[in-house]
DNA sequence: TCATAGTTTAACCAAATGGTTAACGTTTGT
DNA sequence: ACAAACGTTAACCATTTGGTTAAACTATGA
C-alpha cells in the first residue's frame, strides 16, 4: 500500500499550472516550476518524464475544463432564455475563478496550432448540450428571433471573457487613477450581459 | 551621408515584431529573430545592443499605436453617437490589421506588470480626446442615457477585441467543421456592434 | 530486522541561449 | 586612391536550460 504522506506530485502539478499559465510552454522554466513547488528539479522528471509531458497534462486539464464550461449549457428543462442567462452566470463565475485560463489556452493554441487541433476536436464532442447546437435548434423552432447564432455566441463570449482577458491592462490603467469602477462578485457585469441577452433574444423577436 | 541600400535595421524590427508578438519576451529566441530577418545574429546586438532593448522598441511602438487607436476618439464636431460609431469602425479596422497586438500587450503586461506601469501611464495622457473622458462628459450633459460609462466602454472593447483575441480558437474549432460563419471585412461584426451602441445610447434614454 | 521498492537529492552533462570579439568587407568623404 | 567609419560574419564564450545518474534516504511488507 502506498502512503502519500508528501503530496509531491500534486504540488508539482499546481506549480506547473501556475508557471505554464504565466509564461507558456516556451517561456516556462523547469527550475521555476521546481522552485514554486519547493521540490528538487529532478522530481519533475521522475514524476512527469519531461517538460512536454508535464505541459500536456496541464494543458489537457485546462482545455477540457474550459470547453466543459464554455460549450456546455445545462438545465434543458427550462426555456431557452433562462438557460442562456444561467449559462452567462456559469461562464462568468468560471472565468472569475480561473482568470488566466482563456489567455493560456488561446495563446498556446496560437503558438502551436497544428499540435492542438486534434486535442481541441477530441474534446468538443458533447453535441447534445452544445450551446451552438441548442441555439440553432431554438432558431429553427422560432423560439428566438432571426439572429445569427454564431455572431450572437461570439458577442456573448466577448462580453463575458474580455473583462478577464484584459484584466492586466485594466489593473495597470485604473491604479493611481480615479476611474470609477468596482464590481465585486461581478454583479454589474453579470446583470449587464444578461440585459444584452434579454434584449437580443426578446426585443428583436417582436 | 549614409546610404541605406540594405535595410538591415528595418528588417530586424519587422522580424522582432513577429517573433516577440508570437512568443513574448521570455519565449522569443534571438536566433529565431535573426533567422526570420535573414541576417547574422550579431547584427541584432550591433543595432539594438541586447534582447531587452530590442524588445522595448517593439513593445513601446506597439503600446503607443495600441492606445492611440483604442483610447482616442475623433471627429469632435459630430454628435456623440456618430463619434462612437466611427470609433467602433476605427477599432475593428485597427485590430483587423494587427490581430495579434491586443494579445501581445495584455500578455506582456500580465507577465511583467511593474515594469510596464510607467510605460502605460506615460502614453495614456491625451485627455482631450480620451474616449472615457468624452463619455463621462456626454453623460454629465445628458446627451446619453444614465449608463455606467466604464462598463459601457468595457463592453464596447469586449465586442470589438475578443473576436480577434480568440481567433486562434475559432480557427481551430471551425476548421473541418460546418459552423456557418464568414465575415469578410468584418462587416457583420461592425454592424452588430454598432447596433449594440445605438441600442444602448438611444433606447435606454427613453 | 532486513531486503525491497519507492522517493529524494546533489552532482553532472550536452545542448541551447544571449552576448562578445576580432577579422573581414563595404561605403564614403576627401 | 585611400583611410576612416560603417556594416557583416564566423568563431567563440559564459550562463542557462532540460535532462540524467548514481547514491542516499525512507517507508513497507515479510
Amino acid at each position: 500500500m502506498k502512503l502519500k504522506d508528501s503530496n509531491t506530485e500534486e504540488r508539482i502539478m499546481e506549480a506547473a499550472k501556475a508557471v505554464f499559465m504565466k509564461y507558456g510552454l516556451y517561456g516556462a522554466r523547469m527550475q521555476d516550476i521546481a522552485d514554486t513547488a519547493k521540490i528538487n528539479k529532478a522530481l519533475l522528471h521522475y514524476y512527469f518524464r519531461n517538460k512536454e509531458k508535464l505541459f500536456d497534462q496541464v494543458f489537457d486539464g485546462a482545455l477540457s475544463r474550459y470547453f466543459e464550461q464554455m460549450e456546455v449549457i445545462h438545465d434543458d428543462s427550462l426555456p431557452i432564455l433562462e438557460r442562456i442567462l444561467i449559462y452567462v452566470v456559469q461562464i462568468i463565475d468560471f472565468l472569475s475563478e480561473y482568470p488566466q485560463m482563456s489567455m493560456f489556452i488561446i495563446k498556446e493554441i496560437s503558438i502551436n496550432e497544428k499540435l492542438f487541433k486534434e486535442k481541441v476536436h477530441k474534446i468538443k464532442r458533447n453535441k447534445n448540450a452544445n450551446i451552438l447546437t441548442i441555439l440553432e435548434k431554438s432558431r429553427k423552432f422560432n423560439e428566438i428571433p432571426d439572429i445569427d447564432p454564431v455572431l450572437f455566441l461570439i458577442h456573448l463570449h466577448s462580453l463575458c471573457s474580455y473583462p478577464f482577458l484584459a484584466a492586466p491592462i485594466f489593473k495597470v490603467i485604473t491604479e493611481n487613477s480615479n476611474i470609477p469602477f468596482h464590481d465585486p462578485s461581478n454583479l454589474k457585469l453579470k446583470q449587464s450581459v444578461k440585459d444584452y441577452v434579454i434584449y437580443t433574444l426578446t426585443k428583436k423577436s417582436i
